[in-house]
This record gives C-alpha cells, sequence and structure tokens, in this order.
DNA sequence: GACAGATAGTCAGACGTCTAATTAATATCG
DNA sequence: CGATATTAATTAGACGTCTGACTATCTGTC
C-alpha cells in the first residue's frame, strides 16, 4: 500500500509536533482537516451568490422553511432551531427576506404572539435553484473519495456525532 | 455487524430526502456532520475563554506566532496567512493582543514598511495554557473512536483535503 | 377574574470578519 | 535621478452573529 501524499495539513502539523511531544498528530491533522473541509465549503457557499441581491443566508432560511414538518409554514424559532442560529439572527434574516419579498410574515391568530413565516413564489425559486447547486459543490468537494470510501468516512463521523451528542 | 445507531443527522437528512430524489445520503450527511462537529469545537473553543479577559483568537494568533519558522518573531501578513484570516482581521487581532500586553509591535529597522510582533512573558503564558486545555478538548471531541478509525477517518480526510487543493 | 411566571419575537450593543480605499515605504526602470 | 508600480499595514464601513434586555401575549393558580 503506497503512502499517501502529503496535504497541506500534513505540513502544519509536522511544524508543530516537534515543539510538542504529548501532541497527537491524528487527532490534529482530522480535526485540522475537517475545519479546512467546512471552511472551504462556506467559502464556496458565500462565492456561489456574490454579484446576486441574494445570500447564501436567505438560501438556508427559505430551505428550512422548505423542509419543515408542516411543510412552507414555520416560526421564528422553529428557523433559528433548524438553522442553528439565535432568534436575535433569525429576526434579521427575516427582515431582508420579507423585504426582498422571498417570505411574508404574518401574526399567528390563534397566539398573537407567533409569527408565522411562509414563502413567496420568489422564494421557492431562489430555493430550488440554491438546493441544486448546493448539492453540486458538496458532491464536488468529496468526490476525491470512491463510493465505498465515502460510505466508510460516513460511518465513522456518524459515531463521532454520536459521541458528542452524548450517546 | 450491528448497524449503527441513527444520529440527528440521520434524521435531519432522512427527513428532507424524501422531498428530492437526486440527493446522495452519503454526501449530504458527511458535509452535515463535518459542519457539526467544527461548530462543536468552535463553540467549545470560545467557551473556554468566557469569563477571562482572552479569546479564543488571541490564542491562536499567539499559537501562529510561537510555530513561526523563525519562532517568536513575525509580520503581521504571516500571522494572518497563518491563521487563515484576512491583514485586516489580524491588525485588529494585534490591537487587542498588544493592548493587553501579550504581544509587542515594533517597527522592522530594515524594511521599514514592515511591523514585527513579538511575544511578551503574558503571552507566552497565554499560550502554553492554551495549548494544553486545546489539545485535550480535540482529544475528547474524538475519543468516540479507537486509534485504528481516527487513523483510517483522518487518511479519508487527507486524500478530501489533497482533492480540495487540487492534487 | 387578577396576577405571577413563562414564552415569542424583537431591539440594542458588541464582536470578529470581510472588501475596498488609504497611507507609507521600497523597488523598478526609462 | 525621478516617476511609477508594488508591497505592508491600517482604516472605514458593511455584514452576520451573539448576549442580554425589553415588549407583548398567553398560561396557570389562587
Amino acid at each position: 500500500m503506497a503512502r499517501a501524499r502529503q496535504d497541506s495539513v500534513d505540513r502544519h502539523v509536522a511544524r508543530w509536533s516537534g515543539l510538542l511531544e504529548d501532541m497527537d498528530p491524528e487527532v490534529e491533522g482530522a480535526v485540522t482537516r475537517m475545519q479546512a473541509i467546512t471552511k472551504r465549503l462556506k467559502a464556496d457557499d458565500h462565492a456561489s451568490y456574490a454579484g446576486t441581491d441574494d445570500t447564501i443566508e436567505d438560501y438556508r432560511t427559505l430551505h428550512a422553511l422548505m423542509i419543515q414538518p408542516y411543510p412552507e409554514e414555520a416560526t421564528p424559532a422553529q428557523l433559528a432551531d433548524a438553522c442553528g442560529v439565535t432568534r436575535a439572527a433569525m429576526t434579521s434574516r427575516l427582515d431582508r427576506l420579507v423585504q426582498r419579498g422571498h417570505a411574508t410574515r404574518e401574526v399567528d391568530p390563534i397566539d398573537r404572539r407567533r409569527i408565522l413565516i411562509r414563502p413567496t413564489p420568489s422564494g421557492r425559486t431562489l430555493w430550488e435553484k440554491g438546493i441544486e447547486a448546493g448539492m453540486a459543490r458538496e458532491k464536488a468537494a468529496l468526490s476525491g473519495l470512491s463510493a465505498k470510501e465515502l460510505a466508510t468516512l460516513n460511518g465513522l463521523l456518524r459515531k463521532v456525532v454520536l459521541h458528542l451528542e452524548g450517546d
């Protein structure tokens, strides 16, 4: 089995493994690589909306709205949870989304504390375009792996996530 | 071989795989899991400096400073590259670091456009404390994997990074 | 039925980052 | 030698997020 070529993370880890004897290069490498990969994906996501009036956050909020259990209607709190941001952050996301005509805000007549968010046709269009392109970017990023390798990677990552979620 | 238990990502992917037939659950799962893991690590990093006057960015800048080829002396541009932020961001990081007495700024006498950054004793102390704790957090996050599994994960991630770096 | 507590959403202020413009010093070349 | 281009660092203004405070509405209990 041929030794894999070095990536930038190997060089990065090698540089300071000399200074710190109790560092585990495998831990450091895995963490640094996951950070590098997600950073790259994030940058690509943002870049894909450069030059448009919309943002990746617009898309992600709409995506959360579309896949709600009760589809195409949700409260800000539900969307915030689904997107992994605070409610305050969702308020400003929704400000932009409504202002650009991609969604509507409406007071829930049953519980007047709650606001119901619904996508408009233009919001639906934005989501449909975004989901295609987003899946293509993710697929391209992982296209260096075979189907079998990808499944193995995913299994190991699931194990890590299960551990982080406290079993 | 027992089927692995479901994590939150499995449930997340399952919810919208019904709506989108041309989604690859393995790709989506791997990407979402890497994002979840790095997000958690980031949150833990920030939390570990809560209640102190210092931040994880202070630590990371100092870390870059310590592992420079020419140790313990670097320009803002070198630190920005090492930390993966812009020079503008490094300027404000250094403002805080210098203001809190963890580093010094000095004009390079040879090329007076350049600034030389050096850690102070308190900066060195902050780095030493941070590196221990940081490695412990990373180790804990990946402690659900055996040494062999971790090596396999790392090999697959290296392959992805090499692909992203254009071979 | 009134009132204390919980809950939904928003607002205010801070933080860290980004891009683009600016200032200062050095390099290059006719 | 002087004009121009390049390079290093900073500044200005925007963005998205966060925490914590605030308003409005609903719930439960006496």
